[in-house]
Parts: structure tokens; sequence; C-alpha cells
DNA sequence: TATAAGATTGAGACACAATCACAACTAAAA
DNA sequence: TTTTAGTTGTGATTGTGTCTCAATCTTATA
């Protein structure tokens, strides 16, 4: 992961921003970061390790973080936002359970293919495209039967 | 759309909420846009018409709206809602112009069956999906050309 | 029509993520 | 060093959306 600072920096040099303590850091603890995580997380993690770093400066880095495409930011239902660090990762989309929160990746050539045959029918020039399937996963519909059960038990 | 008032009437009837004369403007407000509006614009739409309807009734209602299936809800990167109605609308997914904000709706029936697939693969029951595809519209690019050939007779 | 039960409304306070302004600070190049 | 320009922290601010609760309205029923 070494490197990943190393592009950044890269990142940071061509595009006439700066290197600092801070920015190291945050990447440090982003890569440490092997799920989801929102920019408060990042913020409160950062803290219990007596890192005084501030809020708005983790908010800041995350930004380059994402224009440098070292970490996606994922919008949630609720208005949040999350991140991922998508360094060395493949492209993937989501599938978001609605009891749990859970998360699942997957990845899907066929539907990659068709979006593009879609912005070009349209004359779309694509950069990016968000997906994101809602549903109830597996442990969650098992957990609602076990509980239906007991319930028609009780009565 | 009379009957689009009428079966809304009818959802709240049989879900035990009542008719009242706000959620009568605010549908007809609804009705009269055609295209993608915020819960501010509805709220500013009917202040300017001497409709005095506080913002959280207009919120209210448009999640009674949006729960009976008459409108849906984009969420944006921005972290803002859209709103639109879908009276008698076939579903659709969205290209979402990063220069001049315009939407264009498609449909892709390929997409919609290899999502299933997904789902299916994953063990999940799919209640919804939400697909975005981000770029730049041509109507931009033309605009970008023509910017970038000024540009370099002005050198 | 009158009444009661319960849903709805408006006003403004509130919650919350995210952004901003600006003075003090720091990195990098000459 | 010195200079220049980018970065940081603080705390205020924004903006969307939600909540509370007393007053009001709807509807069903008598």
């Amino acid at each position: 992961m070494e490197n990943v600072i190393v592009k950044f920096k890269d990142f940071l040099k061509s595009h006439n921003f700066l290197w600092s303590k801070e920015r190291e850091i945050i990447t440090e603890q982003v890569i440490d970061n092997d799920y989801h995580f929102t920019a408060d997380d990042l913020f409160i993690q950062l803290n219990q390790k007596g890192k005084n770093i501030s809020r708005a400066t983790v908010y800041r880095t995350l930004d380059l973080l994402e224009k440098s495409h070292f970490v996606s930011r994922i919008q949630m239902q609720s208005g949040k936002h999350l991140y991922e660090h998508i360094f060395g990762h493949e492209h993937h989309d989501h599938l978001i359970c609605q009891e749990c929160g859970k998360i699942i990746e997957f990845q899907c050539e066929g539907i990659e293919e068709l979006q593009k045959k879609v912005a070009l029918e349209n004359n779309f020039r694509m950069t990016g495209h968000c997906l994101k399937i809602y549903g109830i996963c597996s442990d969650c519909q098992k957990k609602k039967e076990t509980k239906n059960e007991s319930e028609r038990e009780g009565e």
C-alpha cells in the first residue's frame, strides 16, 4: 500500500496541490479501512488515535482522494455518504440490504456493456455511473421467517 | 389527470389516511410539474400562487405520493432529492449531464433482467434499484468544442 | 346535525452532514 | 533565507429534511 501514498503524492503534485502530514495520516487511515466508512467515522478513528485533525481537513482530503480515484463515494438512501478505498479494486456496484444495512459488492459485465450502449444511443459521453440494488439479504429473510413463525405460535 | 386525484384519495382511504384541501392542492401542483422538481420548488410554486402551505406538509405529502407510487424520488450526487410524477409512466432510469444538469430518461429491459439475475445469485430479495449514468450530454459536448476552438483562436 | 375519535396542519425549533471564511501556519522552490 | 502560494483549524454557517405540539379539520356514527 506504500505506493498508494506515492501515487497520491504524484497526483497532488501534478495538480499543484501540496503534500502534508495531515494528508498522509488521513490516507493511511483510509487504507486501514477495508470496508465502507463515513467521513465522520474517519474523523473519530483519527481522534481516538490522538491525531487531532479537523473535520474540514478530513472532508477536504476525502474530496481529493475521490478526485484522484483512490476512493469512491457512495450515496445512501438516508442522504449520508459512505466512502470506500478502491486501491487496486475492480469496479463494482452494490446490493444494499434495507433491513440490516449490509452491502454486498458485485460486478456484472453485461450491465456495464448495456450502460455504454444506452449512453451511446443518447449521444452521451459517459463518465461514470451509480447502480444500487435495494432489497433484503438472505440473512434478514431468514430472520423474518423465524419471527413470523414464533408470532404464529404466540397467537 | 382527474383520476390521479381519485386514485390517490383511494390510496389514502385504504391506508387510514385522510383527504385534505392541502393534499389536493399539492397533488395538483405535482401534476403541473412535467419535469423533475425539488420539494422546495413545489413549496415556492405554491407560495407564489398564494397557497400558504407549510414546508412540512409539502414534505409529508410528497412522502405519501411516493409511498403510493404516484411520485418517485431521485437522489442526486449533491445529496438533494428530486421528485417526478410517474402517473402512467413506465419505469425508467436516468442519464444525468454533469455540465447542465439535464436529465434524460431511458429504459433498458436488458439491464433490468441482469439486475434480477444478480439479486437472485446473491439470495437477495430485490425491492428496488437506482441506476444513474453520469456524463456529458451532446449539447454540452458541442459547447465545449466551440469554447476550445475560440480559445485556440485567442492564443 | 352534533359529537367524538383520531388524523392533519403550521410554525418554528431542531438535527445533521457538509461547507465556508479567514487568520495562522507550512511546504517548496529560488 | 525568503517568497509565494497552498493548507489548516476554528467555529460559524448553510441547507435539507424532520420533529413537536397545540389548534384545526375529517370522517364515522349516533
